[in-house]
DNA sequence: CTTGTTATACGAATAAATTCGTACATGATA
DNA sequence: TATCATGTACGAATTTATTCGTATAACAAG
């Protein structure tokens, strides 16, 4: 057994897997391209080069390097990264909290009919779950 | 004009937030005991100190120290700061979806029904307050 | 083959956050 | 007064993240 999990992403690399995770695998030439345009200013392209390199380290993305120009793909899913993310951030601002969470994300904001009713959909569906403990993952008849 | 607002504590700088808010105003020795057993090891009394000098630069924290043990306490407010931290972790993470925030939190994650019941009252204000745009801040007739 | 363009690899500068050692002041006490 | 405990100030080492310069290889075009 050998195998660690990859470790939290950083703000740069965060920026980098959205750009993946939207486009799907990618030259360092396009993500620096893309990158630029999501900031303010002009990326350096190696920069862009190295951040892809340490993570090809830490396991956050792999590269098809058969072609001259490599090709990054995210090694990571979207949902559970930002679960991942969104965990430490519970835990450091909100002391575990994720009601306190919700309550601030939702209270201090503006938020739309829609989304409202959105949430409304995903609090009943979680209350038929929580209410109907069901054959758990034993569904085999 | 010259006041530019504190801005976003780091990690360490939250930690120590957090006991300010509990506790109140407080000694350096008193957060730091604190602040150790919060975490696993013990913390230097000298790293603490110099924590809270940055932070008192800063304009996260005043202090008293007319006595020789100086007396730290928050110069912001916890739900201003959290909700400070939000909004960069939503756009950061959640590319500024507070509801993809809100669903990510509320699905991947065991929520009791009485916290459930806390949301949904919550977003029935919400709903009341979008359908009134009343008097707005104008309530004294 | 020579030259110009585009790539990767890698070292290193910079900045921020964290940590702690050491110097020195203050105050209590033997 | 001499000593010991406790406090603040401050310099500096360490770590991590970010950024970019430079060397060098691969390829295309003339």
């Amino acid at each position: 057994m050998s195998k660690a999990p990859p470790p939290k992403p950083t703000d740069s690399e965060l920026e980098i897997l959205h750009v993946l995770w939207q486009h799907g695998p990618a030259t360092v030439r396009a993500i620096n391209d893309d990158l630029s345009q999501r900031r303010r200013a002009e990326v350096g392209y190696t920069t862009t080069l190295k951040i892809l390199q340490l993570m090809l380290e830490k396991g956050l993305v792999r590269r098809d390097d058969a072609d001259r120009s490599h090709v990054y793909r995210a090694a990571v899913r979207e949902q559970e990264t930002q679960g991942l993310l969104l965990d430490k951030f519970v835990d450091a601002t909100f002391g575990g909290s994720a009601l306190k969470l919700v309550m601030q994300a939702l209270g201090s904001r503006q938020t739309s009919a829609d989304e409202l009713a959105q949430i409304r959909r995903l609090l009943n569906d979680i209350e038929i779950q929580n209410s109907t403990p069901n054959s758990d993952d034993d569904d085999h008849a």
